[in-house]
DNA sequence: TCCTTATTGACATTCTATATCAATAAGGAT
DNA sequence: ATCCTTATTGATATAGAATGTCAATAAGGA
């Protein structure tokens, strides 16, 4: 199966790259729409679907919420915030080995872990204190 | 609003309560189907919810795959089989207080965390091995 | 026993994501 | 430059999880 170059499976990458937002398929699908109104929704979720395998982009599944979509490819932790949604990059001093503390993994042959902190971002709570 | 007492919270509330697998609320609805085939599934979904409002059970978000129900409410890890889907508890021999670990939250008032692991499960192993 | 209204069951709807399939176009071969 | 194979697209259908709607039912206090 070799893959072909299309002008919409560059447009995705582009806006991706662009956006730098963690957006989700459907805030992608919308910026790409104002230059490509003919853009299928399908061809966008293919398409970060294959980016992500290819390694060029990664997905971040955000449990409850739709899966965005990452410029960035290395292990990193993320914050939602729980009244917008939006999803952070979060620095973290040295993130523990936490497969090593694992006491008893109950014959689990544990690959990866995902870690999302919860919280509330700054636009939320300046419009909580108004 | 006050609450009332339905045998359909309590069939949801025991289901949970016995079966101890982290079942997802479709599990939940087979399993007291059997007891009880007249319920409904909107009826489990709403009892699920509403167990978890009163702090009676709680709810799990698993990325990627449906919400799953814990008789246990404390904090603990969980790890996912990525083959399967079936949910464990994981000990972690000190879980670190990461929220203390953050160098830059960006802004973000942190409420809390949310952290699987990945792996195969013992079955999922040994049929693998087949 | 009556009355209020929380709750139920049946069904529709939303939302995210993937599957299907004929039509299109990428890009190597001629 | 033209042809040919088939990866990819766009449109639409479908799947799956969860919630919303609403008339009918039943919990539980008066």
């Amino acid at each position: 199966m070799i893959k072909r170059n299309t002008v919409q499976r560059a447009l995705v990458l582009e806006a991706v790259l662009r956006l730098r937002s963690h957006p989700t398929a459907d805030e992608i699908y919308a910026e790409i729409s104002k230059i490509c109104p003919s853009i299928s929704r399908a061809t966008v979720y293919r398409n970060l679907q294959q980016l992500c395998e290819q390694g060029e982009i990664r997905r971040r599944e955000i449990p409850g919420s739709p899966d965005r979509f990452d410029h960035l490819t290395n292990d990193h932790c993320h914050a939602r915030c729980t009244l917008c949604g939006k999803v952070t990059d979060i620095e973290v001093e040295k993130v523990p080995d936490m497969e090593a503390l694992v006491k008893d993994d109950h014959g689990f042959a544990i690959s990866g872990m995902n870690l999302i902190f919860d919280g509330i971002c700054p636009e939320c709570r300046r419009k909580r204190n108004d």
